[in-house]
DNA sequence: CGAATGAAGTGTTACGTATAACCTGACCAG
DNA sequence: CTGGTCAGGTTATACGTAACACTTCATTCG
């Protein structure tokens, strides 16, 4: 065998083949040859390339432009249907505008353990980064790049931040519920310290505290699960007895599902005698049963939104706070309270 | 205000700064200095890059080396649970070799519709590609790249494929359920032509062929979703009557949920009179009532075995077949029939 | 008619890195 | 004293692309 290593074309044998030089080449193919090469010989360029099946090396090219169209996309997990869905919403944008989407999964939600950049494989453009504690910011600031922040504290460093109005979906859950008359409350919280959970604590706090007669009974952490949602509601309703809440209000879909399933399995129901609300809209909020009465975030959007903020900033845009709204979606977990 | 652009230092300033040549630094940064370099003005070297803050150029680094440890993750979508898994496992494996991920969400699950290099923004040294249809495959292997499939149909122009043992599963379901003494049974399938969805079709059909009195009463399409199971289920109840099903084998958990729906919106109960299965065991499973019994597919360990196939792959290693083994996990949604 | 203009290209360079090839003393054996 | 070896470096180059500066030739215009 003749090991004839079929190694990938390049522009200039592209340019061999077409009988022209690598510079006319590349005017060519970048599509920006009108008035500097008759269009006999852009087609003959384009057909060698076809023939020889010739793609641009793009790892020369980020190294001749200095940039490279990436923009590092940093997550908790995809494994939560929020974030995959905020991530989904991020690639069709980049997509739409030819640029590339390079993922850093950071562990435990909190902050990159192992270097950002160093997964990367490709220099970055940009950086658009979700629910980050604000220690974790400066390791990826310390790029020195266009840096957008999804559903995380408002920052002077970041370049931008988008934000889904959570306070304002805390509030529609609170009238919701207040309006159904419920006055005893417990708020199944996500154990974890983010904004987003912060906002949502501090709210139903202070609308609670604005009503009358309204109370929150108690606070319970939980690892945002449907197995930490049965814990902490099971926690809550035999620590309070015969005075127990008549709504749970749930920073997430799977803790609102674990605490419906807490609920049935105390022998009472949802919603008659307890209503559970969650957060987010997940797929699950409409696979159980009842359907859960959930704020919809819009998640993809939020990842689109950002994408749309930081792509202006690769060139030097400018920044700003962005609040999307959020809706309420009143289903099947929520009634009026009965009983005492 | 002086415009000092602070653009990025590069290992030519780490050099001047430790007074010692470029060449010295990217011996020492690349950590194979040992017996070329004295261990002084090694640290000095490292010292200079610590303080100027320097990282390597990656495109730099791919272009002189011909290679980037980046590989592109083919997915049909990451807002599917079992996907998401997947590529989890991998990025895991992945980022223990220092191998970088760039991922290519493929539109309709069916194959690229755009060009998935375009969307790299780095060389490509292989593709993990997952649940393709082979005429997608040649667009794939048109880049002359190690090609690991996922959860596909063995095709000889792949490196290697890993898959789960579909068939086993399928078996499993058809065993547990003829073991509880069904004999009618409904097929909810997926409304995807994948490999996958396929072994599940000829399984059941076989399994359910080989038992005397057992019969594949009616198989139904539906999109991967809970509206597409409770669809197709109620078409199946419907047009069946009294000799109605006493079991639906689903594709997926998804339409497995929206069957039980189905189910219980027919004022029929699970599994009382109707016995449902799904497949994957996604979360889901465990969040509805009553809980699936689902075949549970290892969805990170295929993506962590995948890039573990891959890796070698990249060196010219060897090719082959891997089958993951599948359990059923029994659970609520299954019970003898009752009636006729 | 000579100069200016413009179309259609080409030659050359730089981007930042890794490495092959070379260089320079110091040290030691013969 | 000479040649060889080795540690500890340096110099120079190539990777593939994009773009600036330049050339050539034909055409137009004063």
């Amino acid at each position: 065998m003749s090991d004839a290593i079929p190694s990938r074309p390049t522009s200039r044998d592209v340019a061999q083949h077409a009988g022209v030089s690598q510079a006319t080449v590349s005017l060519v193919l970048g599509d920006r040859w009108r008035g500097r090469v008759s269009p006999a010989r852009a087609e003959a360029v384009r057909a060698a390339a076809r023939e020889l099946g010739y793609r641009p090396n793009l790892a020369a090219r980020s190294l001749r432009l200095g940039r490279s169209r990436t923009v590092l996309v940093v997550v908790p997990s995809l494994t939560n249907e929020f974030f995959a869905r905020m991530h989904a919403g991020a690639v069709r944008v980049a997509a739409g505008e030819d640029v590339g989407v390079v993922l850093y999964p950071s562990p435990e939600g909190v902050g990159p353990a192992r270097d950002p950049f160093a997964s990367a494989s490709a220099t970055l453009d940009g950086v658009l980064a979700s629910s980050m504690a604000v220690e974790a910011l400066a390791a990826l600031r310390e790029g020195g790049l266009p840096l957008v922040m999804l559903d995380s504290e408002p920052h002077g460093t970041a370049s931008a931040t988008v934000n889904p109005d959570i306070a304002a979906g805390m509030r529609l859950v609170a009238a919701h519920l207040l309006g159904l008359g419920h006055r005893r409350f417990a708020h199944i919280a996500a154990d974890v310290d983010s904004w987003t959970f912060r906002v949502r604590a501090r709210v139903l706090a202070g609308e609670l505290a604005s009503v009358p007669g309204a109370r929150l009974v108690r606070t319970e952490r939980a690892p945002i699960a449907v197995a930490g949602g049965l814990a902490a509601a099971t926690r809550v309703l035999e620590a309070t007895g015969p005075h127990r809440p008549t709504a749970l209000v749930c920073d997430d879909d799977m803790l609102a599902v674990g605490a419906c399933k807490a609920v049935r399995r105390l022998g009472l129901r949802v919603p008659e005698d307890v209503s559970v609300t969650g957060f987010d809209d997940l797929t699950v909020a409409t696979a159980v049963e009842p359907e859960l009465t959930t704020v919809a975030l819009p998640a993809e959007e939020l990842g689109a939104t950002g994408m749309r903020a930081l792509l202006p900033a690769l060139a030097g845009g400018p920044a700003g706070t962005t609040v999307l709204p959020v809706t309420l979606s009143r289903r099947g977990s929520t009634a009026p309270p009965t009983g005492p």
